[in-house]
RNA sequence: GGAGAGAUUCCCGAGUGGUCAAAGGGGGCAGACUGUAAAUCUGUUGGCUUAGCCUUCGAAGGUUCAAAUCCUUCUCUCUCCA
């Protein structure tokens, strides 16, 4: 087998492949193109999204060329896979801004340089697509029976799908065929629940030219209990630093199930495999292969720095050593607490509570902690007595949740 | 276009005049046990100036001492027929 796909296949990247001999083959005659698409329906990336650029980065170190496909068309339409009901249609404009975003969140973790690694937008073929052309070209190789049988449109026969969202797989095929025609990309990569439109792209390219071209697909990471990775209570664990910190980024990775972290490893760092492998031997502390874990994808998405900041303030939360400074940080007026702060206004203004009922609650239920002491009265007012000094103040929320006050 | 069904708190889902801030489950949060894990158990889960008050049951009006529950109109969703 080829030596790139054994290396993805060993790291747990493989699910299915539409033709596993005649890739490998293809792929050990020289470089070859491909490409992975994604849709920017949202503000930001998410970590659901990156394990088919894990992959790139592997296949593009191995020597091929990747296209990282942003949806800037297809965004407008909204694919229907795996989804229960309809997409909420965005606007032009907030598809444009997401675009741009995803672009410069997937530079940094990519690093495009215009020869091996490059991007591209299908708005720039679809959106101006002429409506019958299309039809007679495109539309007429596809089969509606056959449509209507993938496993992706099952779920919406019952809640029902629409006639824009039927045509999400067209439009994605053809991305492929334009890719093809354009970059010679002859394989594209993606989630699993892409199988059915990469599929269709390919059939799509052999009618019309008359070409081989590969799909390849890889899981949709779930944790060991059962969730969708990377969900978290707030949402997705998005990669674009105001919406979820670095700090809160490393503690998702260092909380992950014992069971998820060889896992992980293999697939969301570039650590080598017997490096995993030695970091979750039994004998090992499993705590600490979470830590390097969490360390390592902090540092590929958010940078050494952010990594480091985050590791070292966890050490000061939960370790007693680390470095105070890198604990989550909020800065609120001295004089609040010369006039004695109430704690529910403290800790919802902290962010540690979306409510003073949530603050009530969290003290009556003993997980509130100011200055290092359990915190019980909640009508007691916070002063500068009750800080860990006369600089700062850590309060903690449950067993997992700090923030710490400084004064102005 | 015609006929029917439906819209309930984060999600699913009970509730058909007062006893409803609304059963039950899921999820979340907190506590115990631990390892910042899992599993388990307990508590909690609209807001607030918390023995009380205020806002919520698709939207707007109306009936009533009293409405998630009854009436009217509107919006949206689904099913069947064309």
């Amino acid at each position: 087998m080829n030596k790139a796909l054994e290396i993805l296949q060993r790291r747990g990247f493989i699910q299915q492949c539409t033709d596993f001999e005649g890739l490998s083959r293809a792929m050990n005659e020289g470089p070859i193109t491909f490409y992975v698409g994604c849709d920017p329906t949202g503000p930001s990336l998410h970590i659901g999204h990156m394990v088919p650029f894990f992959a790139y980065k592997h296949l593009v170190s191995a020597g091929h060329h990747g296209i990282a496909l942003l949806g800037g068309g297809t965004a407008r339409i909204g694919d229907p896979s795996g989804k229960t009901e309809m997409r909420k249609m965005i606007s032009y404009d907030e598809i444009d801004a997401n675009a741009e975003r995803f672009r410069r969140q997937l530079d940094a973790f990519l690093k495009f340089d215009g020869k091996t690694a490059y991007t591209a937008n299908n708005k720039d073929w679809l959106a101006n697509l002429n409506y019958i052309e299309f039809l007679r070209d495109i539309g007429r190789h596809f089969s509606v029976n056959r449509m209507l049988s993938f496993e992706a449109y099952k779920i919406r026969m019952e809640t029902g799908l629409s006639f824009i969202e039927f045509n999400y797989q067209l439009l994605q095929s053809y991305d492929f065929l334009e890719l093809y025609k354009r970059y010679n990309c002859r394989l594209q990569i993606g989630g699993d629940d892409q199988w059915g439109n990469i599929v269709a792209g390919i059939e799509l390219i052999r009618r019309v030219e008359g070409a081989e071209t590969y799909g390849l697909t890889f899981p949709l990471i779930t944790t060991s209990d059962g969730k969708k990775m990377g969900k978290t209570e707030k949402g997705a664990l998005f990669l674009d630093p105001e919406m979820v910190s670095p700090y809160d980024f490393f503690q998702y990775w260092r909380n992950v199930d014992d069971r998820d972290v060889k896992r992980f490893l293999l697939l969301f760092t570039f650590l080598s495999e017997e490096e995993c492998e030695q970091l979750t031997a039994p004998d090992k502390n499993i705590n600490e292969a979470k830590e390097r874990l969490a360390y390592e994808v902090t540092k590929l998405i958010h940078g050494k720095d952010e990594a480091d900041k985050a590791l070292e303030g966890a050490h000061a939360a939960f370790g007693g050593s680390g470095n105070i400074e890198a604990m989550p940080t909020l800065t609120l007026p001295r004089q609040r607490f010369e006039a004695g702060y109430p704690v529910l206004d403290l800790f919802v203004d902290a962010g540690l509570a979306p409510s003073k009922s949530e603050a009530r609650r969290l003290i009556q239920q003993n997980g509130a902690m100011v200055g290092g002491k359990l915190w019980t009265n909640e009508k007691q007012a916070v002063t500068l007595a009750d800080c860990d000094c006369a600089e700062y103040c850590i309060l903690r929320a449950g067993k997992k949740r700090y923030m710490r006050i400084l004064f102005e």
